[in-house]
DNA sequence: ATGAAAGCGCTAACAG
DNA sequence: CTGTTAGCGCTTTCAT
């Protein structure tokens, strides 16, 4: 079946009668007249090749129709140019943000990402860790500051620089580039205390796993504690990933039990949407009827009619200083855990009068 | 500074004072007291070790805190367990579904997703697709038919399955999970011509590097001259991303351009979102004055009120067809190249009559 | 600017 | 079930 080299047998050749093995540094190197280290070196941008001999090798690789191996070049040199991120689900806009943000800061360096999402879960990600550990990547970038013990115990041993994002952990692990999610709620209660209400609610930051909805409701609990006011007003939205769906529903809980709110705090503007699509289904005027907020500012936030009312994480910062701050660390620029601590901005839309 | 090891020459080492060796299969073999190759099967889960030398390995291993090395696995059995996706962009919530039905689907097997995004740019694709071929996947996905030649000779010359998706490409390169995005337009154009309206707009599918958008213009265009109906109704979108802001903007233009519009297919549901809330905020009724059809049957399709008439091209199964096929192929139960077709399905909702 | 030798850490192949 | 030997394809290191 595969008659020459035993290690094409049962591998994919499409087309191909014989199974022809790939083609080396040594074959381009051959056909080239120069030694494999030379070849090598041509493959390096940056390596000291006459101009030349690097042409001569390029034309023989693209003969052979060779391809740099790089599996070999990551074992030998113990660089993979991997940098392992983890977010809780790639289907967000916000973290896709984030992974953009990280995609273009590393790309100039030549490191590459290898993503992986949690589902929203610790087992997950600990899973998940243990997986791209083994790829032996520069960095890892994490999405929150809790974890299981094993994930933990992975990350700091990992001997890598370890960037715990979208959040500000109390006992970090390393690196962190996030922000307060408790903050950027509190901020919200007072937008609205500011414009004369008192009777808020808060919708969803119940789901199992997504944290940050967490801190945001806690944020919330504790803002509205402080000011005096009624902080029971939580509605849940159920299981992560939380979206318009349930945002729809929780609203009509809300407007069922709670009649009298003047305002509602949602989780993400997702939820804010749907939130607000119940509300014009029931012909609830907002904001005149009721306020609405959401976080996060996606495009939706900007674009929905009342416009909505929110806070931007700037996503995409995050994952961009995150990549910088890599790279400062792998540079030897930085040793010491740095803490960059994003400031989050809130943009009153017509969905709060 | 790092006195032992040159490997650990300024490689990070967070808060340890000596940089120690990470150890090796041959560290947790010497103290398990079996042979490095013993070592190995214990980390292969169909390996035939006894249960007691497993246990005694493992507990070795945690002991030191080995991690397995996949980059030496990689090089020495030629099995990376990598499958190489590409998508025009990670922050779409139709790609992201794809890439999570990938990834469900390979996982089972151990396989992992090495994802990148080319921006809706054959360029960066070519360039992608050389980066990710280094890495040694067992398999690629694309999405979409139109390649640089470079491109296309990478993946036919790289002696793994080829997949295009999302697409009919007329010639494909290897293996296709697609669908027409020709005749979904058309389904959407006799759709309206059912409903009694025949002076019909299509919106996007301009986009430089949106193929799949200007598929679904073309079919709208041939559908509506075969049906002798003035397909010159083209309102574009700008360049892609095309989002809801584009949406807005250019359904401004369509009602300022041809107010005797009657209907408006979109290139997606978020450009239909955005020409919806244009609608909304200059009080054109929707569908009573004009009906609306998005693509994509992205959540806010649903959500949205009116609720959006889309089609659901079934993204996740593309996803999870093309992982079920490489895996067939991968096991060798399939030889030939497969043709995949999904159909998608029009979902009549209320933003047309 | 180029080359020779050695070896990264694991596992295929072949014993026993 | 376990061990021995060799080597995957590159790049580090040291020459010249």
């Amino acid at each position: 079946m595969a008659p020459l080299g035993a290690r094409a047998c049962g591998r994919y050749r499409a087309g191909m009668s014989a199974a022809r093995k790939t083609p080396t540094m040594a074959d381009v190197a051959r056909l080239a007249g120069v030694s494999p280290m030379t070849v090598s070196r041509a493959f390096k941008a940056d390596a000291s090749v006459s101009a030349a001999t690097r042409a001569a090798i390029h034309h023989a690789a693209d003969e052979l129709g060779y391809v740099f191996d790089s599996t070999a070049s990551n074992l030998r040199s113990q660089r993979t140019d991997f940098v392992a991120v983890t977010v809780p689900s790639i289907n967000n806009a916000n973290f896709a943000e984030t992974v953009r943000g990280l995609s273009d800061g590393l790309k100039a360096r030549g490191l590459q990402i290898l993503l992986g999402a949690t589902e929203y879960n610790v087992e997950e990600e600990e899973r998940l860790i243990g997986q791209l550990l083994r790829r032996r990547p520069e960095a890892i970038v994490v999405t929150g500051g809790r974890h299981t013990p094993r994930g933990r115990r992975l990350l700091r041993n990992a001997a890598i620089p370890v960037i715990e994002t979208w959040d500000l952990p109390s006992q970090p692990i390393g690196h962190v580039v996030g922000f307060s999610n408790a903050d950027a709620a509190r901020d919200l209660v007072d937008h609205f205390i500011a414009r004369g209400m008192t009777r808020i609610a808060f919708v969803g930051g119940d789901a199992q796993g997504d944290d940050r909805g967490a801190d945001r409701r806690a944020g919330f609990v504790a803002a509205m504690g402080a000011r005096g006011l009624d902080a029971t007003r939580l509605i849940p939205a159920g299981e992560a990933p939380v979206s318009m769906r349930e945002g729809a529903r929780a609203m009509a809980r809300l407007l069922d039990a709670m009649p009298d709110c003047e305002a509602a705090i949602c989780v993400s503007d997702l939820v804010a949407f749907g939130a607000l699509s119940e509300c014009q289904r029931r012909g609830v005027a907002v904001p005149q009827r009721l306020s609405l907020a959401g976080f996060g500012d996606y495009e939706i936030a900007a674009v929905c009619a009342p416009s909505l009312t929110t806070v931007n994480p700037f996503p995409r910062e995050i994952g961009a200083r995150a990549a910088a701050l890599i790279l400062d660390v792998l540079d030897g620029t930085r040793r010491e855990p740095a803490t960059i601590v994003i400031a989050p901005k809130l943009l009153a839309r017509a969905s709060s009068r």
